[in-house]
RNA sequence: GCUGAAGUGGUGGAAUUGGUAGACACGUUGGACUUAAAAUCCAAUGUCCAUUAGGACGUACGGGUUCAAGUCCCGUCUUCAGUACCA
């Protein structure tokens, strides 16, 4: 029997026996109910995990196995998000397969993450990168492919309906969501169209269709750059001139789900900042499309607004720079000034322009529309205020109730009509939409906006020239990258159309090349293949020679993003050796949903944005049987960490403490935290024998302040660069994986963000300690079958009713401290006693899981705790017959009073009043009133 | 600018419904044990005044509601995160 707390014998001992008794297999049949528990599977990159890493792992399990305690079948399982672009680059520089990287980096993670005690089934392990699992990647993508949104029935349908429609009845009749450049045509005209054409219409209303779309292109560096990777017009690495290039590129249709996304939030459990970021970048509004026509010309400009109860405010129009009407409306007198301005916005980047809202520019084209109800004339003009990318890329402009169309008119001294009544606009202005009385506005007059907005609607469309519509900032996502660590498509070409390869030969899987960088011509790295075309007879990939455009073709050189694999990996959990399906029916009805999904608030409009969509259409598909996949879920906060400084007198190799700078001239440098010990004191020798820096302080001379040298310190982000990260190998080796666990709960609030400080560890590790001491000493177990005192009831219930009420509302931090006071208690009150410290194993069970399994089996139990039914409360034992009572004056506690419960208001009153240091406090004054909250406190006023 | 979150001792934080502010830890100080150190144990520890008794102040700041406010209301400031010329 072991009778010291020797903590890394009992962890490795119960890892050892989870492993191999597969305590935490999960099943996809039992009696009892469901619970799954999810984590944001992790991209196990090179550098391992830091301290800050598993802390949202720890809470997640915590729960799990509480929930195993009371009595729920829980999956609970982790994976990898395995393609990315650190494994890529490292392959471009050593040549080294990212796959092996990606191998080798998934070993380290997997050993860290061992070494923490999780409870994950790893039976049920997915890697994206993994063919096994990118075979339904690809698979969902030609469901994609293969479907298109009906707008009537609104959800995704089979496009072979679709076909079907336009055989029968032409394009006339569907509302579909689709391109929005799509030309009309009857039934006959589809039946006469050739293949060609007939694809290139279908692809126009794909869930995933190949469109144009405009890319940063580095020509220097062969690769396409995000607007974030962009400097001044130059690549932020290596400073390289950067253009906007077409291409042609894989797109997901997910505007068509803009509306679900936005009512499926009311739906969930999720926190609400990131709901509220949902919906902004979903970005609904909603008014109408008005429809003005150009003067002297035959082209129509299509503005969206959200007050067209303004519209007899209209003073000018304004187009973006690239607006496709631009070069055809302006006049010859101002295409000078107009191609200058075209040109000069062209060549700010989108991020100068966003930067930049300040200045105001513009130029006029020459041309004029026609108002709608005036038939005025209207000046048009381009500004880039206004963006191409959003709504149609012009607006009408209403300088009155517009603060840009304000500037923009003030600016170029364009006339500001007041359409407000009771209004001044002489300085700014007037955009309050809930006082807005319209006025000067012939049929709009006297109306607020609400009525304003109707009519207004209403008479556009009595003239064929506009109606409400509903617009949404969500733009369609673009689905391909150019790079080699990626899923690649399922697609190949046959006259330039993408053609599926059907799903009984996936997984297409990804080719070997020689270099990971893109090709001379400037093709994806795919280009590099050589065996990379598809055989339409014999189904299989062949060699780029065979290509001869009749039976065998050309691959898609492109990859699918990172976004990909994780957008329904949730799912294959649930069944992950399926070879047939993403998972069987039955495992999907059987586990449905996440129950709680923990991970962090940066994927807010990414991967948890992205994921909702792809679940949306697979359950339009029938594939999976719910809407939403998480039903609730929280954001880990960050851990970041604290940085320590040496203070290097300026021209000098002298180091001051910190106490001792004042005011002279010292240089804060980084040192590495392990030389530093709880009270902030530097281990100089350390320092100088450190095999990395230990050169750099040989000789350095370091003032001493009351003998020791004291650094500075702050809070930052983990980083290496700044020598504040700490890895959890460390503190698991010295103070144990229960340490670990509780230090990381023990810290603060889950959702917040809070500094790591390994010195604050021995704090719980000495709770662990005085925990093991209650069950054993030296002489060997202590625990008896004594019949347990009052006293050491009250602590075991106080503790469960805190602990349970703690993990409900994931205020884990505060259970810590409610086993402390626990051990603290129960030492004091020299509790023996089985009935109570055999429970109080399962209540810190999930917390720190070793020592209570350790000690659960020195009690004689042969199981493992995992599954030991979650100690029941019961609230007789927190009966108190009295009670404490703070006694204050004007609401400021004086003394205190042990009253009996029972007592009445009154008896109280007099109780309190007749006590002699009550007399002392009032000095003679009479009491005015006198609070008693029966329970509670008594307050004496006056 | 907008949206969301948050400001409490030297530090991390607690106070779940308005009812003893600072639980639980870290650190600090003093003590015990030890040749010594580590470990362990005990005590003190919001600030200020006071020998003690005790008192004043105190939850970012300024007001308010209430017998009673960290908690509710109004206003201001600061920090963090997200987002941005969205018509």
């Amino acid at each position: 029997m072991i009778m010291k707390y020797n903590f890394n014998e009992i962890e490795a001992k119960w890892q050892k026996y989870w492993a191999k008794n597969q305590t935490f297999k999960a099943e996809n049949k039992s009696d009892k109910p469901k619970f799954y528990v999810l984590d944001m599977f992790p991209y196990p990159s090179g550098a391992g995990l830091h301290v800050g890493h598993p802390l949202g792992y720890i809470a997640s399990d915590i729960y799990a196995r509480y929930k195993r305690h009371q009595g729920f079948n829980v999956l609970h399982p982790q994976g990898y998000d395995s393609f990315g672009l650190p494994a890529e680059q490292y392959a471009i520089q050593t040549g080294q397969h990212p796959a092996i990287t990606t191998k080798e980096n998934i070993a380290t993670y997997r050993r860290q993450l061992d070494q923490i005690g999780f409870s994950f089934d790893w039976s049920r392990e997915v890697r994206t990168s993994d063919p096994s699992y990118y075979k339904w990647t690809q698979w969902i993508f030609i469901q994609l492919f293969n479907s298109w949104f009906n707008n009537d029935t609104n959800k995704a349908e089979d496009i072979s309906e679709l076909e079907t429609i336009f055989a029968t009845e032409g394009n006339g009749t569907i509302n579909a969501v689709c391109d929005d450049n799509i030309e009309s045509f009857s039934a006959e005209e589809w039946n006469g169209f050739s293949s060609k054409k007939k694809q290139k219409i279908l692809l126009q209303y794909r869930l995933t269709y190949l469109a144009e779309t405009e890319v940063n292109w580095c020509p220097a560096l062969g690769t396409v750059l995000a607007n974030d990777e962009i400097v001044n017009g130059v690549s932020e690495r290596g400073g390289h001139s950067v253009i906007r290039k077409k291409m042609t590129q894989w797109s997901m249709r997910i505007s068509a789900y803009a509306e679900r996304l936005l009512q499926g939030l009311e739906t969930i459990d999720w926190t609400d900042s990131l709901k509220e970021s949902q919906r902004n970048w979903i970005g609904k509004s909603v008014g109408a499309s008005v429809t003005f026509k150009v003067k002297e010309s035959d082209a129509v400009i299509d503005v969206f607004t959200t007050r067209p109860d303004t519209i007899f405010g209209v003073s000018f129009m304004t187009l973006a720079p690239e607006h496709k009407l631009v070069s055809q409306i302006t006049t010859p007198e101002q295409k000078a000034d107009v191609d200058v301005y075209v040109l000069a916005t062209a060549k700010r980047s989108e991020r100068d322009r966003m930067a930049d809202v300040k200045t105001i520019s513009g130029a006029f084209t020459g041309a004029y529309a026609e108002h709608p109800f005036t038939k005025e004339p209207i000046p048009i003009w381009i500004g880039d205020y206004v963006l191409a990318g959003y709504g149609t890329g012009a607006v009408m402009s209403v300088p009155c109730g517009d603060e840009r169309d304000y500037a923009f008119a003030n600016y170029f001294n364009i006339p500001i009509p007041n359409i407000f009544d009771g209004v001044d606009i002489s300085e700014e202005a007037f955009s309050d939409k809930e006082k807005t009385v319209i006025g000067n506005s012939d049929f709009l007059n006297g109306m607020n906006y609400k009525k304003a907005t109707k009519r207004a609607i209403y008479e556009l469309e009595q003239i064929g020239q506009g109606e409400g519509k509903t617009n949404y900032r969500l733009r369609d996502a673009v689905f391909s990258r150019q790079r080699y660590w990626g899923e690649p498509f399922p697609v190949y070409y046959v006259d330039g159309m993408p053609q599926m390869i059907a799903a009984e030969h996936l997984p297409i899987k990804l080719p070997e090349v020689e270099k990971y960088l893109p090709t001379e011509t400037g093709e994806p790295p795919l280009g590099n293949a050589i065996v990379w075309a598809w055989n339409t007879k014999t189904n299989e990939v062949v060699s780029n020679d065979l290509i001869d455009e009749k039976t065998v073709f050309p691959l898609e050189l492109n990859t699918m993003p990172g976004w990909a694999g994780s957008s329904f990996y949730f799912n294959r959990y649930m069944d992950p050796d399926n070879q047939n399906e993403i998972a069987s029916k039955d495992a999907m009805d059987y586990w449905k949903d996440v129950d709680l999904y923990i991970g962090g608030s940066e994927h807010a409009t990414g991967h948890l944005l992205y994921s909702r969509f792809w679940q949306k259409f697979l359950f339009d598909k029938g594939v999976v049987p719910v809407n939403e996949y998480a039903k609730k879920l929280i954001n880990q906060g960050m851990i970041l960490g604290t940085s320590a400084f040496v203070y290097r007198e300026e021209g000098s190799n002298t180091y001051l403490s910190a106490g001792l700078i004042e005011d002279k001239k010292v240089q804060p440098l980084h040192v590495k935290v392990k030389y530093v010990n709880a009270s902030d004191e530097l281990d100089i020798e350390g320092l100088k024998s450190d095999g990395e820096f230990g050169e750099d302080y040989k000789d350095a001379e370091f003032i001493l302040e009351d003998g020791v040298y004291k650094v500075g310190r702050d809070v930052e982000k983990m980083s290496k660069s700044k020598y504040n990260v700490v890895n959890p190998d460390d503190i698991v080796s010295d103070y144990g994986a229960d340490s670990l666990r509780l230090y990381e709960m023990f810290l603060g609030p889950l959702e917040q963000y809070k500094p790591w400080n390994t010195a604050g560890i021995t704090g719980v590790h000495n709770f662990l300690k005085k925990l093991w001491k209650l069950y054993a000493d030296d002489n060997g177990l202590k625990v008896t079958d004594a019949a347990p005192t009052k006293d050491n009831l009250k602590t075991l219930h106080k503790t469960i009713k805190k602990v349970q009420e703690d993990i409900e509302n994931f205020s884990f931090n505060t259970s810590v401290s409610t086993f402390m006071i626990a051990a603290n208690e129960l030492t004091a009150q020299k509790c023996s006693s089985k009935d109570i410290l055999e429970p109080l194993l399962v209540l810190i069970s999930p917390y720190a899981p070793h020592i209570a399994e350790e000690l659960w089996s020195q009690l004689g139990n042969i199981e493992s705790i995992s599954t030991a039914p979650f100690p029941e409360f019961d609230a007789s034992h927190l009966v108190e017959s009295s009670k404490n009572y703070p006694i204050s004056f004007n609401g400021k506690m004086r003394f205190t009073m042990e009253l009996p419960l029972d007592m009445s208001k009154d008896a109280i009153e007099a109780a309190v009043l007749a006590n002699e240091k009550t007399q002392e406090q009032l000095a003679g004054r009479t009491p005015k009133k006198v609070i008693v909250v029966p329970g509670k406190i008594v307050n004496i006023v006056g």
